[in-house]
DNA sequence: TATATTTATCGAAGCGGTTCGATAAATAAT
DNA sequence: ATTATTTATCGAACCGCTTCGATAAATATA
């Protein structure tokens, strides 16, 4: 299992140059010395080191997946399935995928991930969130980057993102077919611009909606730059809840702060759906052990992971490429949460 | 940023040498050639090239992190929490975390994580579940390796186990301690190790307790091979639920189990937990969006993924050592499916 | 048949580190 | 003062692969 390239070149009597052709299926060279040189690899059971390879070619199909540190200490189903795909995807691209963090606040040169410094990956994913001062530092380095459900204004690079706005829309749409008028909108993480553009989507339906009936829509609003959790979901629920003329519907900006308005609900005393209507977002395995089980806007997750991988592919096979932004779309799972006829469950990975 | 050790040795007017000397911390080196060299590293923004110290030294400062296919696939917050916990120690320690997948079913040369081939890690951990063709080949190899939550009889190595048994037998006598007699059991996985274990405790104590006056404890016990899951949890418990004398409290083998647990018992209009408590292992964050919230067994998920990064370097580091089985404690989490004090929570990582 | 091309193979240099043995200078022992 | 040790530094070999240019053999062209 030791054997180098030199142990099956002699084996198969030809040169290492020979054998490194052949590995890496070359052109000019005769079947007869192909075959020898496949045998004794087979043999040996040949593999040619990594590090090697790496240090001849100057890269080493690997690519680094930084997640904020923030993200991996809270509950994570979100970006670890992001995560999975994207491996799933770098394996079968034969690519090896490195896990870091971004620490939060982050310190300029010390926090630089490590295998950005020492060239171990070819370039990286970063998903969720991405310090600044990270991201002036990758476009110094010219490392081959895609943000995944992250963007800044004003920063060009590759992106995945969610189709926020038309999977806010979808939802809201869907809240106001049942007869809904006042919908309330409870959210973390405002300052995210995932967050943003769900909250858009929830201005602009109802202004379409009830533009001039509905006085003062920022009422029924509860915005946190908190991290979206269940805990600000039931704060916000709770105010809302609490107003003279409260919702009959809330949108929660994600599933996690859902969880929390299904525990304002039962404070108060309101059913769900019956009292009060709960739309999430994300689809997180949380939804559907809800009681009753959350409707909210599905998201592709892995599939997330597995487009950033190809953009990242892409860029590092082909490196004049333009920049590329892809975005997913969602699907609006009904559920037990605001009445309505249930989609069918969808189980992809 | 190019730099290389020959650059750094020029302007520092020194050999190659010598620069590695200082940036490998060796000794015999003149304080002030030390300064002049790390002024150079400096100034240059030099980093070693990862590979090449690789290449040099044959090991690379990696360890591989093997996840069954299953567990990329399912919802898996357990895993990846210690995954999480590994990657957090791995960096702490120096050492880059590169992630696999373990095929189910394994197919013998073909589904080896490529890490292992190409010497891109230098030990890994697995966890959760493991492929006998792989962790033979492991051993073949005498690459080092631990596994996390799974063992094997007759299979020697590494291991960072949970306390199941004691884990078991304090949920048990908690539920006894509250006045239950008639406990069932519900379980999925009923072939992994973690779960026979905590079967095993559910056993002992109602042994202990009831001995002689239960007549038939398989009765009350449901165990089925397919991953535990709310499924499985359901279908289990709406058996139980159905017998002539059912059980008033039911022991999942894990949260996800007793997630379904629940819905049973909503089917029947049984009430959690006035007619029927529930209590489940794990402590995933399902357990708290339950309503009411779960009763579980904690499991310090982050802590185990260190431990096992803590062994594995050890391995690396010091090879003629000893295997190590470490075993991790577990806390009884009394929330509110099935009375008793409550626990104050813990926000362990 | 002589010359130009193409094909197959090889040797050697290079990727960027580490390390061993040599050497020279400084220090200690006789 | 001479010899033995220790300390500081360096050059060169090596880790295992890729690749470029050279060479020889085979094939095509004139």
């Amino acid at each position: 299992m030791n054997y180098t390239i030199r142990d099956v070149a002699q084996r198969a009597g030809v040169s290492q140059s020979t054998v490194s052709l052949v590995i890496n299926d070359r052109t000019n060279v005769s079947p007869e010395t192909r075959r020898r040189v496949l045998d004794a690899v087979d043999v040996l059971e040949y593999h040619p080191r990594h590090s090697a390879r790496h240090l001849a070619l100057a890269k080493g199909g690997s690519i680094g997946f930084v997640l904020t540190e923030q993200f991996f200490r809270v509950s994570e189903p979100f970006y670890t399935k992001i995560l999975l795909g994207a491996e799933f995807e770098a394996a079968k691209q034969g690519f090896y995928t490195l896990l870091s963090r971004a620490k939060e606040p982050f310190e300029y040169p010390k926090d630089i991930p490590r295998f950005l410094l020492d060239r171990s990956v070819d370039g990286l994913i970063v998903a969720g969130r991405a310090p600044k001062r990270l991201l002036k530092f990758i476009k110094e380095k010219e490392i081959p980057c895609v943000l995944v459900d992250f963007k800044l204004p004003s920063y060009s690079t590759n992106h995945v993102l969610i189709d926020n706005l038309s999977g806010s829309r979808e939802a809201m749409n869907h809240l106001i077919s049942l007869g809904h008028q006042r919908i309330g909108f409870v959210a973390g993480s405002s300052t995210h611009p995932s967050i943003q553009e769900r909250y858009e989507g929830y201005r602009q339906v109802m202004y379409e909606n009830y533009g001039d009936s509905i006085s003062d829509i920022d009422k029924l609003t509860y915005l946190d730059e908190e991290e979206a959790s269940p805990q600000i979901g039931r704060e916000g629920a709770l105010e809302l809840l609490m107003l003279t003329d409260p919702p009959t519907a809330i949108f929660a900006c994600n599933d996690a702060t859902a969880v929390g308005c299904y525990k304002a609900a039962k404070e108060l005393g309101l059913s769900v759906p019956d009292d009060l209507a709960i739309m999430g977002f994300d689809d997180v395995d949380a939804s559907t052990h809800l009681d009753p089980d959350l409707s909210t806007v599905h998201i592709y997750k892995a599939e997330m992971g597995k487009e950033a991988v190809r953009s990242l592919v892409d860029c590092l096979e082909n490196p004049d490429q333009p920049l590329k932004t892809k975005i997913i779309s969602t699907k609006l799972m009904i559920r037990g949460s605001c009445g309505g006829e249930r989609t069918p469950e969808i189980n992809y990975f």
